[in-house]
Order: C-alpha cells, then sequence, then structure tokens
DNA sequence: ACGATATGAATGAATG
DNA sequence: CATTCATTCATATCGT
C-alpha cells in the first residue's frame, strides 16, 4: 500500500477536459489527479466524509474544472474512500497482517478475486464491534451482526416466519454512541495548505 | 446496471433451486433476472412504490418460483429503488452544460430525462412505456403511474408502519395476519406479462 | 501476457 | 424516508 498504486499519466485529460478520446465509452469515471488531489483535501482535511447532495454537488462543479465528472462520482468515491479506509484499519488493527497468499482455504468460487474477503468466515467479523472511528458526523455503528447464517439449503421450504414478516430484528437497546476522537482539525480557520502534501496520504 | 454490469454467477437457478452449492454462498438475497424483471415492473408499470405487508407477501410469493427471496427481500428492494431514484436526482442536478465537439456517436451522457410529476403526456396510456438507455445513475424514470386496471398500488400509501413494523419486529402477531386472501394479483401459472421492455428501465 | 491490486460502481441490508 | 454500511462486481493499471 505504500507504493501510490495507480495514477496514470498525468496527461489524463488534465485541464478541463477537451480532447477525451471522442468514442471511448469508458463509462467509468477515472478522476484526473487534481480531482483526486482536491478530494483527499477534503476528506482528510476538512474531514468531509458524507457530503450530502448540496455538498456533493458543490464539489462536483468544483472538480469539473479539472476534467468530467459528475455527482455520483462524488458521491461513490467518498462512500468508496471511507469505507476502504476502514476496512483496511480494521485489517492492519486485527493484529495481524493477514497475508492473503497462504491464509485462503478454498475457493468455491472461480471468483478471481479471491483476497479482500478472506477475512468473511474468521474471527474478524463475526459479531464484532466496531467503534471509534473518526467522523465528521461523530456516530458509530455497532454492527452486532450474529444471524446464523449456515441455513443454506430449504430456504424458502417450510414457509417459515420469514415469509410472515419479522426479518431478523437484532434489537440491541443502547446505540452505543462512542463519539470519541473528536475530528477537530484545524477548525482555526486557514487550512488551506496546511497538510504538506496530500498526495502522499492514505 | 445497464451494459452487462453485475450478475454473478448464474446461481440463477430459475426458481427451482434445487441446489444450491450450500457453501453459505452470501446469506445475502441475490435476485434472479425474473425476479428483478418482476419487481420492476411492479414498480414502473404498476406503479408500486411502498407495498405494505399484504401486498409484500403477495409479491413476495410470486417472485418465490423464480428463486428463493423472503418478504423482507422485496421490501428492502422497494425500499433502496425508491430511495435510489431519489438519490440520483439529487446527485443528478448538475446542469450539463458540457459539450462535445460533435464526435459523439453513442451517448454515454445523455441522460438526465428529470420528469418528477411530469404527467406524461396525455393519452399515453398502454403502460408500456420504454426509455432508451439509462446509465447507472444517470436514470430515468418513466413515471406511468396509470393503472388504469387491477389497481395493485399501496392503498393510499397510509404510512401506517405496518410493514416496516411487521418486519422489524416480531410483533406481526395480534392477529389479522396476511391470509391467502385471495388477491388482486394473479398470482397464477405463468407471467411473462407483455409489458414493456422492462429489462431496459433503469 | 498475467495476476495482483486499487478503485469506480452497484446494490442488498440496516439503522435512525 | 435518508443515510450509512457491507459486499461484491467490473475494470484500469502496474509489477514481474
Amino acid at each position: 500500500m505504500d507504493p501510490q498504486h495507480h495514477q496514470p499519466n498525468e496527461d489524463k485529460n488534465g485541464g478541463a477536459n477537451g480532447n477525451l478520446l471522442c468514442r471511448q465509452t469508458s463509462t467509468r469515471w477515472n478522476p484526473t489527479t487534481d480531482q483526486i488531489r482536491i478530494l483527499k483535501e477534503l476528506y482528510y482535511i476538512k474531514g468531509v466524509r458524507s457530503p450530502n447532495g448540496a455538498e456533493i454537488q458543490q464539489i462536483s462543479a468544483r472538480l469539473r474544472k479539472y476534467g468530467k465528472i459528475e455527482g455520483k462520482n462524488v458521491f461513490y468515491w467518498f462512500q468508496n474512500h471511507k469505507a476502504r479506509e476502514r476496512q483496511k484499519k480494521s485489517l492492519t488493527k486485527d493484529g495481524h497482517m493477514h497475508r492473503r497468499t497462504a491464509c485462503n482455504p478454498v475457493d468455491y468460487y472461480s471468483y478471481k478475486y479471491s483476497n479482500r474477503s478472506s477475512y468473511a468466515s474468521s474471527s474478524a467479523k463475526t459479531g464484532a464491534v466496531t467503534v471509534g472511528h473518526t467522523d465528521s458526523l461523530g456516530y458509530a455503528s455497532v454492527t452486532i451482526q450474529d444471524k446464523n447464517s449456515c441455513d443454506c439449503s430449504a430456504p424458502a421450504d417450510g414457509r417459515n416466519g420469514a415469509a410472515r414478516g419479522q426479518m431478523t430484528n437484532i434489537k440491541y437497546g443502547s446505540g452505543a454512541d462512542i463519539k470519541s476522537q473528536s475530528s477537530s482539525y484545524a477548525v482555526s480557520g486557514h487550512e488551506q495548505e496546511a497538510a504538506a502534501n496530500i498526495e502522499t496520504l492514505p
């Protein structure tokens, strides 16, 4: 993860688009380095995590100066960035660096990506209480995922109660609102160039 | 999901379940194409948005012929579908003042059919409407809202938390469950409603 | 070339 | 309902 993977040539429509190979229905947004820079700045410096519709449009508009972009791209970017940061943290904090090249029992699927989901049925998950993580909104979910899965077969067979309603309600009383570690970064005012180089941030 | 997105392993053994690799194949519901088709049909053509408990059961029962499914899946599907349709609108507010130097055969960029309350024309009955393509978040809803027969939509949308409460808690008791009151839906043999090209709907 | 990885996109499931 | 989390699919890109 050190090597700042990805980061195509600086050329990618650098400026305000203009020429982007008319015809390449890449369908997939490919952020420019400037866009990435700004997004990370917003994420790490401003602390933006889950911008709402208005914010997204605002950000989107701003990034549009650096290349084609839509609101959904911004939305997904933050969504993914947060999720992956957490995932990474969760995995790292798990105590061991989980080396995928060995702990993969069987890949009962020809999934070419049998990685990153290696902790699926391990101990990491399973009713783990995930808490504490900086967040602009300061909330934390307690994911008490229990739900005895392992019920393969005979799914809708016996008209089980599921059909009648009641869907696994995990009614844990206290909502657990740990909002420690408030993200009080640079509330002083100017933080524009405060952070040295965002490029090297995670 | 226009191109060929998503559509994992063809586990979608059309309803006859039979065997599904009792391998904890993800505890999460994986709708079959037929189920999706019907759901979209209900959503776009019938105008179903927030089915109540009884309706959910009916729909669920009907979809069960095409694969394992539970009431909560139907419930969530409608929830999500509606929510996302809205969200897209929220994120798509961006003015598309982009230009393309006249080299744009396929428009991977021409969605945006912002309608919403745009009572589709005057006499475009027959509910069979087909919107062109519709890229991911691009979105394009049909808003037929015709239902000139068989009113399957929620009754006044009474917001009676029935569905929710019933699903979220195990209190579906208190009598009066959803019996098998021959509903309005023709839960009969085959489907294949000759509707529109729902597959291409958002 | 291929495989691993990073990351955009999509969507089921929850929670508030 | 809106917001968020978790998982998974799809694909661009890079290392060997």
